[in-house]
DNA sequence: TTTTGTGAATTGCTTCACAGCA
DNA sequence: TGCTGTGAAGCAATTCACAAAA
C-alpha cells in the first residue's frame, strides 16, 4: 500500500479537528468551505488544510472549495467512524460512571454495549445513563467483546490497577484502548493505545502561563 | 530570555511524562535511573530524552544517571507547578461533577476553589466531591478569581454554551482554559488553551486499527 | 565501563509559490 | 478572478555518534 504510514501523524489528528468543524458547518446550514475558512477557525494555514486533506485523496473544487456534506462523508471514511463501533468501558467508578453517561459517543459513531468492573459486588447494577447496560464482572468481557465484535475499549480504574486491567482488555481479543489512567500502558505495539491525562493538560497549561508573564 | 520559544512543542509535552514516571519510580522507591530506563518505559529513545531534559539545563550524572527525588523537583519547577495552584471549574452538569469529584488534582498541585454555572437555580447547590465548595452563579467568578489570584479555568459546559462561557471567564482575569467542550475556542492569542475531546481520541483509535488488520 | 550532554547528520513537517481548473 | 493540488524550499525535530565525566 502505497500512502497509509507515510502520512504525518500530526495530519491525522487535525482530520478529527477537520471533520468537528465541518459538522459544526453542516449544522449552521453552510453548503461549502475553503482551505482559508476552515483553516482560520482552527487556527491553521489554508496551506496546511489543503496538504492535509490532500494526504487522503482530492475532495475540492477549484474556484469553490469543499462541499461540506460530501467531506464529511469522506473524512468519516477515511477515520473509520461512518458505521458504528461497539465499545466497552472498563471500571465503574466515579469516572467510568460519568463517561457512559456522555452523550457525545453515540453522535460520533460510538456505542457503549458493555460495562465492567473487577468488584465483582458492584456486578448487576444498572448505569444512570445507560438504562440498557448492567455493570458486569471482568470475566464477562472476553464473551461481549466476541459476540458484539467489538475492537475498542475505554478504560477508567485507577492507576494501580489500569495496567493489570488493560492486559485483560486485550486477552479479551479488544485493539484499542483508550486510557484514562495516569500511567504509560505497556502493550503490544500491535494494539493502539491513547492516554488522555488530565493532569499532563493542566501542567502544559501551567508551563505556557510561567512563560509569557507573571 | 534565550531559551523559552526555541524549546520544541513536543519536548513540552514528553516532560510531562517524565514527570510522571519519575513519581512512579519515587513511589516504587528508586533513587536513580539513566535516560534509557525512563525511555524505555514511556516508548522513546534514551537520546530522546536526554536532548529534552538538555532544553532545560543538565539534570544528570555521567555514569550514574538522573536522581530521581532531584529531576522531580526540578521538573516541577520548570512546570511551574512546585507550588500549588488555584483553579476553577465552569460547569456543574454530569461532566463538571464528575472532574470536581477527581482526586488527582490536588495530587499534582491544583486546588479547585470554585464551581459555577450559568443555571443560577442550582447555586448553593454542595458537591459530592468537594464539601468545602458550593455552586455559584457565573457573575460571582470574577471576584473569586482575583481574591483567590486563580489564573486557570475548568471549561465544562455543553458545546453550544462554551464559547460564551469561555469569553465570560477571560473577562473574569482568567489566563488559562482547559477546554473539554468538543468546539474549538477562539481566545485571544494571549489565552492559554488545552481542549480535550474525547470523539477526537476515540476517532484517532479507530483510524489507527482501520489501518493494520480488520 | 557506564552514562551524560551536545554538535552534526538526518528525517519529517510545514510553508511557499505557482500551474491548472472553474 | 478564486481556489485547489502539489512539487520545491525552508524549517523544525529526532537520531546519531562521540568527547567528557564518574
Amino acid at each position: 500500500m502505497t500512502g497509509r504510514d507515510s502520512i504525518p501523524a500530526p495530519a491525522v489528528q487535525r482530520l478529527s479537528l477537520y471533520l468537528r468543524q465541518l459538522e459544526a458547518l453542516q449544522f449552521s446550514g453552510v453548503g461549502t468551505v475553503s482551505s482559508k475558512q476552515l483553516g482560520r477557525s482552527l487556527g491553521l494555514s489554508d496551506a496546511q488544510v489543503r496538504k492535509d486533506l490532500g494526504y487522503f485523496g482530492q475532495f475540492g473544487h477549484p474556484g469553490v472549495g469543499y462541499r461540506v456534506d460530501g467531506l464529511i462523508q469522506r473524512v468519516r471514511g477515511i477515520l473509520g467512524t461512518d458505521k458504528v463501533s461497539n465499545v466497552v468501558l472498563v471500571g465503574a467508578g466515579n469516572p467510568g460512571r460519568a463517561l457512559a453517561s456522555f452523550r457525545g459517543f453515540s453522535k460520533k459513531g460510538f456505542e457503549v454495549v458493555g460495562i465492567f468492573d473487577s468488584d465483582s459486588s458492584l456486578a448487576g447494577q444498572p448505569l444512570a445513563g445507560l438504562p440498557t447496560c448492567v455493570i458486569q464482572p471482568m470475566r464477562e468481557m472476553a464473551v461481549v467483546v466476541r459476540t458484539k465484535s467489538v475492537r475498542l475499549g475505554i478504560l477508567a480504574v485507577p492507576a494501580p490497577s489500569a495496567q493489570t486491567a488493560a492486559a485483560e482488555m486485550v486477552a479479551a481479543g479488544l485493539r484499542g484502548i483508550l486510557n484514562f489512567a495516569p500511567i504509560s500502558l505497556q502493550t503490544d505495539p500491535s494494539i493502539a493505545v491513547s492516554t488522555v491525562d488530565l493532569a499532563v493538560h493542566l501542567e502544559q497549561l501551567s508551563f505556557q502561563m510561567t512563560g509569557s508573564a507573571g
